[in-house]
DNA sequence: ATGGCTGTCTGTGACAGA
């Protein structure tokens, strides 16, 4: 069982580079973020036509998050239960059926900035219920997958240079806090059970060259419960999405999984 | 090079992103 998760800022500017990454990548499961459309745009007919069934939460312009997947769906959440007056899309959840049911979530965390500031705050909020909804998904007891785009550095060795994030929402202290209270929990992140080295990145800006200098940040994460670390084999980022033509400025983060 | 990107919209610049 492969799943992945990835931004894909816009699926309908970005339609032809998500369908070729799709195929390459060759996963069961796909969580996308930044969507960039309504629910009812989702290009739904061209994706189910490489073999998956989707399931989306958008909204006009902004946000949106959707699960693919090649087993059937089941039992979907839209939006993040605890958080209902929230009209930003950027949750959905669900059951992805199989010998070995996984409960998946696909994220799109708030980015925070500008830091101090309002926005800031309805970061550090929604960080809160995240974590109360990923407490109770432990009690399932079953394998869950929270994936998504943090929006969080997890550490100073996750950005080319700390200084130049050092004032932003992305790298604050009680961003990092909020994602390691989740961690404790007991969930455990794919990438640094699985491979842990420093400066490896799952964003590049646009602007400034930044893929071309390695310029990069790591804020795609994929948080396993126990049972779903158990089974966990590989992990790995998806680098050359980065460089095709017309690319998303983040690459799918791709977890392998034992089926037991 | 007082800049340098990309996407969205009842758009043609403002905003959001990170």
């Amino acid at each position: 069982m492969k799943i992945a998760s990835w931004n894909v800022n816009s699926i309908k500017a970005r339609l032809e580079t998500v369908m070729e990454v799709l195929k390459s990548i060759d996963c069961d499961v796909i969580c996308l973020q930044e969507i960039k459309c309504e629910t009812d745009g989702f290009p739904y007919l061209e994706i189910e036509d490489l073999g998956y069934s989707v399931e989306a939460l958008g909204q006009k312009s902004y946000n949106g998050v959707a699960i693919l997947s090649r087993l059937p769906i089941e039992d979907v959440q839209r939006g993040l239960p605890g958080n209902e007056d929230d009209e930003q899309a950027r949750y959905i959840e669900a059951t992805i059926g199989g010998d070995t049911p996984f409960r998946v979530a696909s994220i799109y965390l708030p980015n925070g900035n500008p830091f101090p500031g309002e926005k800031f705050e309805y970061k550090l909020n929604w960080m809160t219920h995240l974590r109360a909804r990923a407490k109770e998904l432990l009690a399932w007891e079953m394998p869950v997958v929270l994936a998504g785009d943090y929006n969080v550095i997890p550490t100073d060795d996750d950005c080319w240079d700390p200084a130049v994030w050092a004032d932003d929402a992305l790298a604050q202290p009680e961003s990092r806090a909020a994602l390691r209270a989740i961690q404790n929990l007991g969930y455990t992140e794919a990438y640094d059970c699985l491979d842990g080295r420093s400066h490896q990145y799952t964003f590049w800006d646009y602007q400034k060259g930044a893929w071309q200098k390695d310029h990069g940040i790591r804020i795609d994460h994929l948080l396993l419960s126990p049972e779903t670390a158990d089974l966990a084999s590989s992990v790995e980022i998806y680098k050359s999405a980065r460089g095709l033509t017309k690319p998303s400025d983040h690459v799918p983060i791709i977890g392998t999984f034992e089926e037991g």
